[in-house]
DNA sequence: AGCACGCCGACT
DNA sequence: GTCGGCGTGCTC
């Protein structure tokens, strides 16, 4: 009887998500296994296709004569288990994206990667004893001894570990395998860790700590927990103490923190109190290093992984917990296909393993506080900073007034002064401006033209160091014009305020102090960022002016003073999400000021001092600010109450995205039973990126479920029309909104 | 995604 | 007559 393998194609983006069953050739069956990479002939053509084995089978549907057989295995090693292919089956429902990009999403960069290493095993214990016996002593077979004597012992060993370690050279080793004495073969790769932390002591918990630790280690695990504490209320030493048990148990924990606050600091503390039973995988490591860890995670030689979103895709096959530092953070969410929420899915993972979830916050996105207040969550609540320190004092400075008193500079009267103190004193200075470049966008007086970016209908930016404009969706650099493209006039003006506007304003105004500026134009090179904030952790700059980059995690001793020079800017977006984001950005950058002494003082720029995000977010007062948030939500349908969704059209042909979101349109308005508000279809705010058109169409309802479904549905009935294979469909169910 | 098949115009 | 353009449909 023969083997058949259920295969899903890797190939992107495709028609062809669906499993295809290829028969086992005799020779690979005692080495295929469910979740390895294999070549399949695919088509007329018969060319070679990548494909994962996603089950196997003794049956199959398909009539003989259309089976082909496999062509070969990529994979010495099984990369997915049923567990894991189960979740990209889930990803694919809840995400609405083909299987393949589902699995290509779990599985690490560094998959494609060669796994293996030319490895010596011994092949025979006697004869080998034997050799010992007979030559040990001889000068001559001095090495030959060393190599089996260490191989009686370990029994394998890879080769270039085994030279190194022994210090013989290829020739002996060659040797004994012309002899029959040992055998290459090859063994799943490992990279040495040989970095060695001091050790993280133990904390005790305080009651508070104490009491939610307890909480959480006697629960059921049926639900996720959110702990919600204030910066500096002892989070992390509950995790640890938390994944100490985990472990004890013979189980297996993931951390995920934000990608930017997964910092020397945050692995010391891991790495100080879990040894090399943790391990780290972050963005700046090379893919096979990756690779190494996901690997390490799914043969048990590590207990726990910190890292960024896609650490959620550990393969712990006895996994006992997964935490979720800052869980309010944007980096949770995917922008690409599948666009997955990492908390989302933490959530499916922990069913799926009865594993805990904790998620844990200073400042719970809004849709976590209020699952924790209906019930979703259990909300355990740390009041107080575990070393008893007070949060900095907040003072909201009025921008408008300040306009109308003649102070036409960004930097107000108060953060001057404050500023002017702070040097004094020796003390350091945190600039923050939501906004990189020096102007948001430069138009004539005479005509109002605004110099655009061909290619992608939007205003260019203009950059002050080195005098050019530049588009930061393309990133296409012009110069400066003398003159008004449109109308000649010579008055070219320039409008807003970002990063390097505040630099040489501070300059200006400080011509003494030491500034850095910290933005994405600055941090290109590798480490760029990390580089720029040691600099100023050591304290070689009084200043530092940055994007909200620099609000996140790190710590700085000497930071007495934060400036938000335009706390507002997030505001005025279009996104419902802009309140909670200010919220949030007020509340982080706070925290940065006087973490040691407790003096320190935080200065908020505003041309809404009024706002309530504003408001509670400089008295410290979270939970006031989510009723009234809430309220808001509720009021205008936004989520949890409402949702959006967003059909986004884009290709080079403006008539052909045009025709196609107007054919998707209709087959949304055709099916739709349950009353969905359907808007457009129209041409995005952002018309042209990169010389791409962009067409977009939005689904207003609340039922996100019947959503779901209602828009798989009408996107099937589209794609099996096969029509528009020039235009790409991209589906936004996040909720905000698309430009 | 590829590739073959097939139906059309334009070339030796 | 046949070569090759791309629109259409299938792939285990």
């Amino acid at each position: 009887m023969a083997l058949y393998a259920r295969i899903i194609l890797g190939m992107s983006n495709s028609q062809i998500d669906r499993m295809f069953d290829y028969e086992i050739p005799f020779e690979m069956l005692d080495k295929i296994e469910t979740g390895m990479r294999v070549k399949v002939p695919f088509g007329g053509g018969n060319s070679l296709a990548e494909g994962y084995v996603v089950d196997i089978c003794d049956e199959t549907d398909v009539p003989e004569e259309k089976i082909k057989f496999i062509h070969s295995i990529v994979d010495k090693f099984s990369l997915l288990d049923k567990d894991m292919t189960d979740m990209a089956w889930w990803m694919k429902k809840r995400y609405l994206a083909t299987f393949s990009s589902c699995l290509r999403t779990l599985l690490p960069a560094g998959a494609d990667l060669k796994n293996t290493v030319k490895s010596v095993f011994i092949a025979d214990k006697l004869k080998a004893e034997e050799f010992i016996a007979k030559n040990s002593g001889k000068p001559k077979y001095e090495a030959q001894v060393k190599v089996l004597q260490y191989l009686m012992e370990k029994e394998s060993e890879e080769e270039p570990a085994l030279r190194q370690i022994l210090g013989v050279n290829v020739s002996p080793v060659n040797t004994l395998e012309k002899n029959g004495l040992v055998y290459f073969g090859k063994t799943r790769r490992r990279r040495k860790d040989s970095v060695v932390f001091a050790e993280y002591k133990k904390h005790i918990l305080n009651d508070k700590q104490q009491y939610a630790f307890n909480r959480i280690l006697s629960s059921d695990n049926s639900k996720p927990f959110l702990l919600f504490g204030v910066t500096g209320s002892g989070k992390t030493e509950i995790y640890l103490q938390f994944i100490e048990k985990i472990i004890e148990e013979g189980k297996q924990a993931i951390v995920l923190v934000p990608e930017i606050s997964l910092t020397p600091l945050m692995v010391e503390r891991f790495k100080g109190r879990f040894g090399n039973r943790a391990a780290v995988t972050h963005s700046r490591m090379s893919a096979g290093e990756r690779l190494d860890v996901f690997m390490k995670a799914k043969y048990g030689e590590v207990d726990v992984v910190i890292g960024a979103r896609s650490a959620v895709f550990m393969p712990f096959e006895n996994l006992g917990a997964i935490i979720i530092d800052e869980e309010h953070d944007d980096s949770y969410k995917s922008e690409v296909t599948p666009k997955y929420d990492a908390i989302e899915t933490a959530i499916f993972r922990c069913q799926q393993m009865g594993a805990k979830l904790i998620l844990g916050s200073a400042t719970p996105s809004v849709k976590s506080y209020h699952k924790a207040l209906t019930g979703e969550y259990v909300l355990l609540t740390l009041e107080k900073r575990a070393g008893g320190g007070k949060l900095p004092e907040c003072e909201i400075v009025d921008m408008r007034s300040e306009l109308e008193e003649g102070n036409r500079s960004v930097i107000s009267r108060a953060l001057y002064g404050e500023i002017k103190e702070k040097l004094a004193y020796k003390k350091q200075i945190m600039l923050f401006i939501n906004r990189r470049g020096a102007s948001t966008f430069v138009s004539c007086r005479k005509c109002g033209h605004v110099m655009m970016c061909l290619s992608c209908n939007v205003s260019y930016k203009y950059h002050s160091d080195g005098n050019f404009l530049m588009c930061h969706y393309c990133g296409k650099k012009e110069p400066v014009p003398k003159v008004c493209p449109e109308c000649g006039s010579k008055y070219i003006k320039y409008f807003g305020a970002g990063t390097q506007k505040i630099e040489d304003e501070i300059k200006h105004l400080f011509p003494s102090a030491r500034v850095l500026r910290m933005d994405f134009d600055t941090t290109t090179g590798k480490d760029g960022h990390l580089k720029i904030l040691e600099k100023f952790k050591n304290h070689e700059a009084d200043i530092l002016i940055g994007t909200q980059m620099i609000a996140k995690g790190h710590d700085f001793e000497n930071v007495d003073l934060v400036g938000l020079v335009a706390a507002d800017l997030s505001l005025n977006t279009a996104d419902y999400m802009g309140t909670e984001k200010t919220f949030q950005l007020i509340t982080q950058s706070a925290g940065r000021a006087g973490r040691q002494n407790g003096e320190g003082k935080v200065v908020i720029q505003t041309y809404q001092p009024e706002n309530f995000a504003v408001e509670t977010a400089s008295k410290h007062d979270y939970v006031t600010f989510f009723e009234q948030e809430i309220q808001l939500r509720n009021m205008m349908s936004y989520p949890p109450f409402g949702y959006v969704y967003t059909l986004l059209a884009t290709g080079k042909d403006e008539n052909r995205v045009a025709e196609a979101i107007a054919v998707l349109g209709d087959i949304f308005k055709r099916e739709n039973e349950d009353g969905f508000v359907i808007l457009g279809p129209s041409e995005a705010l952002i018309s042209k990126i990169k010389d791409e058109y962009r067409f977009r169409l939005m689904i207003k309802g609340n039922d996100d479920e019947k959503m779901r479904e209602y828009t798989e549905k009408c996107l099937e009935l589209f794609g099996g029309r096969n029509g528009y294979r020039d235009v790409y469909i991209n589906l936004f169910m996040n909720g905000g909104s698309i430009l």
